[in-house]
DNA sequence: GCAGATAATTGGATCGTTCCAAATTTGTCA
DNA sequence: TGACAAATTTGGAACGATCCAATTATCTGC
C-alpha cells in the first residue's frame, strides 16, 4: 500500500505471474496470452501502477523518448509558435519535450543543454544564442545525440539544419513594393551582423538593383528585432533627407513597432507607407491594417523540424542534413496593395 | 572507449579509485581528501563524463530535478511569458521543465500529464485546458506530487492555486473610465462561463453599481479571449442602439482587437474611445496608443508560481495554498487619459 | 610506539525495468 | 500415448548511480 510506488514486481505478485511477463504486457509483446493480458492490464489498472521510464532507460538500448528544445528568445511569438508546432508532432509521436529559453545568452543556454543532457534526451532542436559556437554543440554530436538547428545557424557545426529561405523572401517583398511603384524602400529593424539579417539585406540590395534602383546603405537601419525595435528603426528612416515610401521589416514584431511609429507621426500604414514584415506570426492576419509580410508559417516550421529530428533518431546515425524551409509572399494591406490599388498614391 | 557511455566505474577504474568515493565526488561530499577530488574531478573531464541522472533518480529517494510545466495556449503572449518567468527560476534552481502545450484539449493536457509522471516529475504548474475537472488531477495528487494550478481553477481538486485578482483589477479599471466620464462602459471579448470571466465581469459591474451606473446586459459581449474575437466585440457593440463610449476587454490580446475594429471603423482608440486591457503583455508598452491595461506581469506570476512550486517540493508534504497575486491598473494612453485631459471629449 | 580518535575509502545491495536463455505448458499428429 | 513443435512463461543478470556499514589510512597526544 503506502510501501512507496507500485512496481512490475508487485504487478506481477498480484496478477499471479512472473515479472517479466508483466514487462511483455507493459510493451504489448504479443508473445503473451490473451487471457494473461487481460488480467495482468486489469491489475495495473486496479493498483495505479505507473510506468517508471527511467528506469527502462537504464539499459543502453532504446531511446528515452525526450527530447530537448531551446529558443533564443520564447516571449516573440515567432518561437512561442515555432514551439507549439514541434509540441504538436513530439506529442503525436509519444515524446515529451524539456523547453527552455536561452533569452541570447550562450551560458544559460550551454547550462541547460547540459542539464538536459544529463536527463538522457534522445535529441535536440536549437534556435541558436546570438553567440554560439560549434565548440558548444561538439560533445553532443560526439556522443551521437542528433542535434537539429533551426532559424539561425552555428558556423562549423556539423549538425543538421532547417532555415528558412530569408533571401528569396526578402526579393520577392522587395520586388512586389517596386511593383507597386515605390522607389525608395528602407530595410527596417534587426540585429545586423547576424547571418539571418545578412541574408534578408542581401535580398532586399539584389531586388533593388535587378530593378535598376541603387540601394543606398542609409536605407538599412539596424535595431533589435522587436516591436519597439520597429518603433526607434522608422522613427529614424523618416528622419532621412529623403525618407522612404515603404519598408520591408526585419520581422513581423518589426514591422509592428513600424506601424506604430508611423502612426505617431500622423502616417497610416497602408495608405502613407508600404510595410511588408517576414514571418507570418498569427496577429499578422488580424491586425489593423492586416500585415503583408512573407509567410514562414512558424508552426509549420515547427512540425517539419520536429519531423527532421524524429527521423534522424529513429534511423539510428544519419548523416546530418540541411533544409530550406521555403517562404511565400502573404499580400495583405500593409503594402498599400489592399484591392483599391492605393499604392501609387502614395507616392504623390 | 567506444564501449557506450561513460560512467563512475569507468572514472574509478581511470582514477584507480572506487566507485564510490566517485559517486561522493559528484555530489561534492567533504568527506573525500582534496587531492582524491581534483584527480577524480581530472578524470571526469578528461573522459567526458556525462552524469546520468535517471540512474540516480531510481532510488527512492531525492528528487528527479525535473518539473512539469503544462499551459493552454503558449500562442498567447500571456502565456508564453508565464512560462518564460518559471523558466527563469527553475534554471537557477537547477531544474528542467517539460513544458507543453495542451491548446485546450483535455485529452492532450491528459496524455501530456501521464507522460510526465512516467518521467517522474517531481512537481507540476498547470494552467488548465477548459472542462478540466478535478478527477484528472487526483492520481497526480494522491501519488504525493505537489501540483500548482495557475491562472485557472480546477473546482474541487485539491492543489495550490495562484491566481491573478481579476475581481479587484476589473473594479479599478472601471472606476477609472468612470473618473474618466465614461457612462457607458461595455465588456468586450473572453469566452463566459469561465471563472475568470464571471470574476472580471463580476469587478465591472460592482464598480459600476457603486457609481450608481446600470450595469446592462447587452454591455457584455463575449467572444474569443483574442485579437480576432476583440475585432468581433467591439463590432456587436458599435451597432448597439445606445453604443458604449468605453470598454474594459477580457485580456490584452481581445484589447488590440478592439483597437483594430475601432480603427476599421474610423474612430481612434484613445480619441474617440476608450480602451483597458488586462494582463499587461509585453506589447502593451509600445503599441500605439500605448494600452491601459490592468498588469497582471506574467513574467512576475510566472517566477511566483515556481517558487511556490518549489517551496512544496522541498517541504516534502505541504498542505495546498491558495495565493491571488495582486494587480494593479497601468494608465497609458488608449483609455484616453493621456496628459491632455482629452477623456471628457469623447463624450460629445 | 601505541591506543584511540578522526579522516578517507570501499564493497556490496538496492532502485525498477528489460532482455536472454532456459523452462514450462499447450497443441498436433501419427 | 508419445514425440515434436509451437506457444507461453520465467528466473536472473544487467543498466548506472547511491548509500550504508565496514574497513583502512592518518593523525593525535603522551
Amino acid at each position: 500500500m503506502s510501501k512507496g510506488r507500485v512496481t512490475v514486481v508487485d504487478i506481477a505478485r498480484a496478477a499471479g505471474v512472473s515479472k517479466s511477463t508483466v514487462s511483455l504486457v507493459l510493451q504489448s509483446s504479443p508473445l503473451v496470452n490473451e487471457a494473461t493480458r487481460a488480467k495482468v492490464t486489469a491489475v495495473i489498472r486496479d493498483l495505479g501502477y505507473v510506468y517508471n521510464r527511467g528506469a527502462a532507460n537504464l539499459r543502453q538500448s532504446a531511446s528515452s523518448r525526450i527530447i530537448g528544445i531551446v529558443v533564443n528568445d520564447l516571449t516573440n511569438s515567432f518561437f512561442a509558435e515555432l514551439a507549439v508546432g514541434m509540441d504538436m508532432v513530439m506529442q503525436s509521436a509519444g515524446y515529451v519535450q524539456f523547453l527552455s529559453n536561452s533569452a541570447e545568452s550562450v551560458d544559460r543556454q550551454r547550462e541547460v543543454i547540459a542539464s538536459m543532457r544529463e536527463h538522457g534526451i534522445s535529441g535536440l532542436i536549437l534556435s541558436p544564442a546570438r553567440g554560439t559556437e560549434a565548440a558548444d554543440l561538439k560533445p553532443l554530436v560526439a556522443s551521437g545525440i542528433p542535434v537539429l538547428a533551426v532559424v539561425r545557424n552555428v558556423v562549423g557545426a556539423k549538425v543538421s539544419t532547417l532555415f528558412s529561405d530569408n533571401y528569396a523572401g526578402a526579393m520577392d517583398a522587395v520586388g512586389h513594393l517596386i511593383g507597386l511603384g515605390h522607389r525608395r524602400i528602407a530595410f527596417l529593424g534587426g540585429m545586423a551582423n547576424t547571418t539571418v539579417f545578412a541574408e534578408r539585406t542581401a535580398g532586399w540590395r539584389d531586388a533593388l538593383n535587378k530593378a535598376g534602383i541603387p540601394a543606398s546603405d542609409d536605407l538599412v537601419i539596424a535595431s533589435t528585432a522587436s516591436r519597439a525595435g520597429g518603433v526607434a528603426a522608422v522613427e529614424r528612416a523618416l528622419q532621412l533627407p529623403e525618407p522612404p515610401t515603404a519598408a520591408l521589416c526585419f520581422n513581423d514584431a518589426a514591422a509592428f513597432g513600424v506601424c506604430d511609429g508611423l502612426r505617431a507621426k500622423g502616417k497610416e500604414p497602408g495608405r502613407d507607407f508600404g510595410v511588408v514584415g517576414f514571418d507570418d506570426v498569427i496577429e499578422a492576419e488580424t491586425a489593423v491594417p492586416a500585415l503583408t509580410t512573407v509567410s514562414v508559417d512558424p508552426q509549420g516550421m515547427g512540425r517539419r523540424a520536429a519531423q527532421m529530428l524524429l527521423k534522424q533518431i529513429n534511423a539510428g546515425r544519419a548523416e546530418p542534413e540541411a533544409i530550406v524551409n521555403s517562404v511565400r509572399l502573404v499580400v495583405r494591406e500593409s503594402c498599400g496593395a489592399g484591392g483599391n490599388g492605393g499604392a501609387r498614391r502614395m507616392l504623390a
